[in-house]
DNA sequence: CAGCCTGCCGTGAACGTTCACGGACGAACC
DNA sequence: GGTTCGTCCGTGAACGTTCACGGCAGGCTG
């Protein structure tokens, strides 16, 4: 059972008192260097250390900590996101704590981190209803999405935008027809995003057909091989694809190749995401590239001024990040 | 200046008690239909949210929260332990606080997180002195390093019998010559890590010369690639490489292929960690594997019996994972 | 009608730490 | 020798919440 040792124990055990023992800690002066080893030892013996949620309390400046929620940790994406946002909190004197919805429950993590955060922030599965309920007031910072509920902030980006110029640029190079692989795998279980987003946007670009050249696979380097495949197979005239993102991409001209079509000479192939991984294979990923930097800067922008209003803020708000075409060799 | 909304401010305004209020957002019972009702409107009004360190202060059962070092968010080894780590804490009750000391100042990093975990896991770049310095008493775990001071725990991975295992295997298969290529960056700035321990194993069970043929390089695929080129120049006879990691082993086959060298006829290549990115990659990367379950498991298992004796162990715990030999196609 | 139970609500205490203040003691000064 | 100062240490209060308990109605029971 062990209760645990509190300050009380050690000034007892030390024969000083409470304020004593606090003074040894945390090095506060008006205190002899004799007493004050000796308070140190007695403490390391009772395996004495300070609770953090009383220190917490009553300590001057309260520690602002935000509850990051990470997509996925199987994907560069959100990994390279949680890694750029962990750098720019820790600048600003945000504490992190994360986690991810993709193993287990989301609403329970979500739950969890509720007593430990000021504030979330991060990719979100849950729908409006559960998030609303799971966050429990604590004010939420939405990626690349959006929730127009109070206490639901967001950092979109302007794909649309992404998405028409590389349209444009692709036909501008010669491409004919374009095609697209998208995500078999919705992210956000709400009408809004069925069709994905991203394939809203191709088909309101598309060129070269009436109809639209859409394969959908899994969010991996071997669901973007067979999901070319099958594009091939089921639209051959086409020579330029959208791909959901990098990953995808990767898998889908590792399949062109295999099949022996040319990149970019025969196949102009164009991701989503801007990993840097793309730069390590060959060809080089072409890609409209989503500044991770500018999503967390913004997000700590609004983090910071949430914080700065104590939290109580009623009206959303909103900022934009603008997307930028990446040109490496595969288109 | 705004001071924070507490508790009292919401019960003077709807005009009842503390414990009213207590009630009313902790769905306590005890209270009528019409005073909740009113009471949450006050202080969704006011803006209320509860202190959550008086409320862990004061709470029933104290959450454990465990303070995780990751050790690059660019290296999708340190990535996938950390996303393993996440779940499987989740899973037995720990919260989990993540930093990294990649970029800026990992003794400010630990010390951020010192004020809210009770327990240090992952990889510390920092020297003994340091380390111990920056964790402020709370106990530590060190992943694939040790540290013999006390309130330092780790597990750490056999890479001896490993890599034993692996020269075993590839002489049998035919190697006449065995190569490595090691990292130019040494994870912890301590005599023991120098030169890496990748390496010392290496060099005490090489064979085929007398002469190590051994090259450093980035720890990337570029890096990899580059040590390859280089090795090949300085050392042509070897046909067997064991690689320091497999992001570096992938760079190092596709400058095989792109030399024209055939793998795994020609060129044996083996790296180690044992990435599920070695299988989407062709052809797919042989591996000396380390089991990311079982180091995050055994982590937690030790991070389980501190919390029974509330954190005050004097002797060291210490658990060892073994490797295991991933053949797949490069080797 | 006395007694009891139930529904609703309030008051003191507790959690473990730090802050603000004050007091004892010896040395140094005029 | 009284005053002043500096060093070292202790005591009450505060942080914001929940827990344990007790009280006051009103309705029901015997």
């Amino acid at each position: 059972m062990a209760r645990r040792v509190t300050i009380n124990d050690v000034a007892m055990a030390a024969g000083v008192s409470r304020q004593t023992v606090t003074r040894a800690h945390n090095d506060l002066g008006d205190i002899s260097e004799a007493t004050k080893r000796r308070v140190l030892e007695v403490s390391a013996q009772l395996g004495y250390r300070p609770n953090r949620f009383a220190r917490n309390l009553v300590g001057r400046q309260r520690p602002r900590a935000a509850g990051l929620l990470v997509g996925s940790f199987s994907n560069p994406y959100y990994t390279e996101i949680a890694g750029a946002f962990l750098a720019a909190a820790a600048e600003r004197g945000w504490q992190v704590m994360m986690a991810s919805g993709e193993s287990g429950d989301e609403t329970a993590a979500v739950e969890m981190l509720a007593g430990h955060v000021d504030l979330f922030v991060g990719h979100f599965r849950l729908s409006d209803d559960e998030l609303a309920a799971a966050v429990q007031g604590i004010p939420a910072i939405l990626l690349d999405d959006r929730c127009s509920r109070p206490g639901f902030h967001s950092v979109e980006i302007d794909l649309r935008a992404g998405v028409r110029q590389a349209m444009a640029a692709l036909e501008a190079k010669g491409v004919r027809r374009v095609g697209m692989i998208d995500s078999s795998y919705s992210l956000r279980a709400s009408p809004t995003y069925s069709p994905t987003p991203r394939r809203r946007f191709f088909e309101e670009f598309a060129f070269g057909a009436p109809e639209p050249a859409v394969v959908a696979g899994e969010e991996s380097m071997a669901g973007g091989g067979h999901a070319f495949r099958a594009l091939m197979a089921q639209y051959p005239d086409v020579d330029g694809v959208l791909v959901f993102n990098d990953m995808m991409a990767i898998g889908a001209i590792q399949a062109a190749q295999a099949l022996g079509i040319e990149i970019p000479g025969r196949m102009r192939i164009l991701g989503v995401d801007g990993l840097t991984l793309g730069e390590a294979v060959h060809p080089t990923v072409s890609t409209i590239s989503l500044d991770r930097e500018a999503l967390v800067t913004s997000a700590l922008d609004i983090a910071d001024t949430l914080a700065a209003g104590n939290f109580t803020h009623t009206e959303s708000l909103h900022r934009t990040v603008m997307p930028r075409l990446l040109w490496r060799e595969s288109a």
